[in-house]
DNA sequence: GCCGTTTTCGGCCCGACTGTTTTCAGTCG
């Protein structure tokens, strides 16, 4: 993984928020953040450029080039550090909250020295900002709501973030001496959108240097526990880490034990005890002899309870072990079903990649199809044009096939206005080989407003899928309030796919909104919604939300043959 | 700070929405 990469666009960021907390030039801080996110999407490692490479990246001039090199060699860039000691961390945090940008939270520490978001929340109880200039009650509302949102994520990680350092700890811990098995297990294992803490397991005969090893990697901040069983540290993030060292016959038993959910781990439970059987991390074993029945594969220790290997996805207690008794457990979808993405940009609006090099990335991913689908004029910040997308879809044609064979679609990324209209008329539309519609804007209609523009939308013979429906940000943004069963429903009706967005911040539709979709006969279509090569390998977040949604290949159209996602495309027409 | 079928300066994504400072600043996509 490009760690370095990721490293360099949050350092690049900090230093456009800190400009603009500080009221420096607008384009400036611009620039920083174009250059973050072309550093970010980058697809080469940029720790093996050097300042000549760089500069070769989009975006990135000399100047931030040479910012880049000194991160690379000293670990920290000075001028980030002089903006820094300016400004408290707290001041920056405070923009984390939706309606508060740079400007209200410069006024907040300069007139009232609130650096957190906690002393902002005190200091609005306690109506310390009645005459403040700006911060009128209503505003005052947004932001404690906004603080609300904020802490229902409840200090809990994105995935993405914790798959990233859990991939890392796996990494550096299978090389250490004498293990057998080393892999990441708990809520992350389960793909939940969000994570407490990275479980991580390794099966060997001693503890000892795996305990040692944790402790003493670097990203290591703090260790909180360190014993012969279990070690617990603080990365520098903030993130805790269990790892739990098992003997090489417990291995089974232990993924078993430390990737279920609590609920479903208690019905498993159960289950033994009715056996006669006991079940721990260290094995299954007979209640009264103590015998080891089964304990080295997580296979061995399902089927002597009776119940085929249930897929971590799914153990959550929402039917599963049910489904999984009765022999009823689906095949869900896994990322080798997928045959191509439907929803992906290119530098035509706002993606950072040529639409010949997210073809040729979409092409070594092994798809049979891909489809582009830049935003349409409705999202006026992208400036489309007609001619424009008319011009791209001629090189989609000249580029059809050329990769490995893999096809290409012509598609579109509507804008879904207030009542339900897109950007285009349906003439216009007919040129499109598919259509995603979302919406980017009037996120508060109410709910009948709302339910009839997604039935429109669904009715409309030129538009096959839903994009991000709910338009949801994990942690951020609520999803917008329709009558989903009526949206469902008449998804089904028209043949509309929903999608279920991979982008780790989305992961829309979600995994409960997907079940009961799932339940109308919606069919979906799991899309990365790219906008540089990195994202198109989002769709293991996809593909594990689709799992915890129950869903097989039959439910995603884009596990299809072309020839037969061609037909769906035609949404019942000739 | 970056960029150039505008080529070393003068632009840079544009428009809508919201709350409030009643004429517009701040935020967002």
């Amino acid at each position: 993984m490009a760690r370095p990469n990721e490293e360099v666009e949050g350092l690049l960021q900090e230093y456009a928020d800190l400009i603009a907390i500080t009221g420096g030039d607008a384009f400036k801080a611009r620039a920083y953040e174009k250059a973050a996110r072309a550093i970010g999407g980058h697809p080469v490692d940029i720790s093996r450029l050097d300042a000549e490479g760089l500069r070769e990246i989009p975006h990135v001039g000399r100047s931030i080039a040479d910012k880049v090199v000194e991160y690379l060699r000293t670990g920290s860039v000075s001028a980030v550090e002089e903006r820094r000691s300016k400004i408290p961390a707290g001041v920056r945090a405070l923009t984390a909250i939706p309606t508060l940008g740079p400007k209200k939270a410069l006024r907040l520490y300069e007139d009232l020295h609130i650096s957190s978001v906690d002393e902002l929340a005190a200091a609005i109880e306690a109506d310390a900002l009645h005459d403040l200039k700006g911060f009128g009650a209503k505003t005052q509302e947004n932001i404690l709501h906004g603080i609300t949102l904020l802490r229902q994520a409840g200090g809990r990680i994105p995935l993405h973030v914790a798959m990233r350092d859990a991939e890392d700890i796996v990494g550096e811990l299978s090389a250490v001496k004498g293990c057998r098995r080393c892999a990441y297990a708990g809520s992350l294992r389960r793909m939940r959108e969000t994570i407490g803490d990275i479980d991580v397991l390794v099966a060997a005969a001693r503890s000892g240097p795996f305990m040692d090893a944790l402790a003493g990697l670097p990203s290591t901040a703090e260790v909180i526990a360190h014993g012969a069983k279990k070690t617990s540290v603080r990365t520098a993030q903030g993130i805790q880490v269990d790892l739990r060292v098992l003997p090489p016959d417990s291995w089974g038993a232990g993924l078993v034990y430390f990737t279920g959910s609590k609920a479903h781990n208690i019905r498993i439970r159960t289950i033994a005890v009715r056996q006669g059987l006991k079940l721990s991390e260290y094995g299954l074993f007979d209640a009264e002899s103590e015998e080891s029945v089964a304990s080295r594969t997580e296979e061995d220790v399902y089927e002597r309870l009776g119940l085929p290997w249930i897929p971590p996805t799914l153990r959550e207690d929402r039917g599963e072990i049910e489904a999984a008794l009765g022999g009823e457990l689906p095949e869900v979808v896994t990322e080798r079903d997928i045959r191509g993405d439907l929803h992906t940009h290119t530098d035509l609006t706002d993606g950072l990649a040529s639409l010949e090099t997210m073809v040729q990335a979409a092409a070594e991913r092994g798809y049979a199809y891909f489809a582009v689908t830049d935003h349409a004029p409705g999202l006026a910040m992208q400036r489309m044009t007609d001619e424009k997308i008319l011009a791209q879809r001629e090189q989609v044609r000249a580029l059809d096939g050329v990769h490995r064979g893999m096809r290409l679609l012509h598609g579109t990324e509507l804008n879904i206005g207030p009542k339900g209209e897109v950007d285009w008329p349906d003439e216009f539309l007919a040129g499109f080989d598919l259509c995603v519609a979302s919406v980017h804007s009037h996120f508060d209609l109410g709910r009948a407003a709302m339910t009839r523009r997604f039935v429109r939308v669904c009715e409309n013979p030129h538009i096959q899928i839903i994009g991000h429906p709910t338009t949801r940000l994990v942690g951020k943004r609520p999803p917008v309030d329709a009558d989903w069963d009526e949206v469902f429903a008449a998804c089904a009706r028209t043949g509309t796919a929903l999608e279920v967005n991979a982008q780790p911040d989305r992961l829309d539709l979600c995994d409960e909104e997907i079940l009961r979709a799932r339940e109308y006969g919606v069919k979906f279509a799991v899309n990365t919604d790219a906008h540089c090569v990195p994202h198109l390998a989002c769709l293991r977040f996809g593909v594990g939300t689709a799992q915890r949604g129950w869903l097989t290949a039959k439910d995603v159209v884009n596990t299809w043959p072309l020839s037969r996602l061609r037909r769906f495309l035609r949404k019942g027409g000739a």
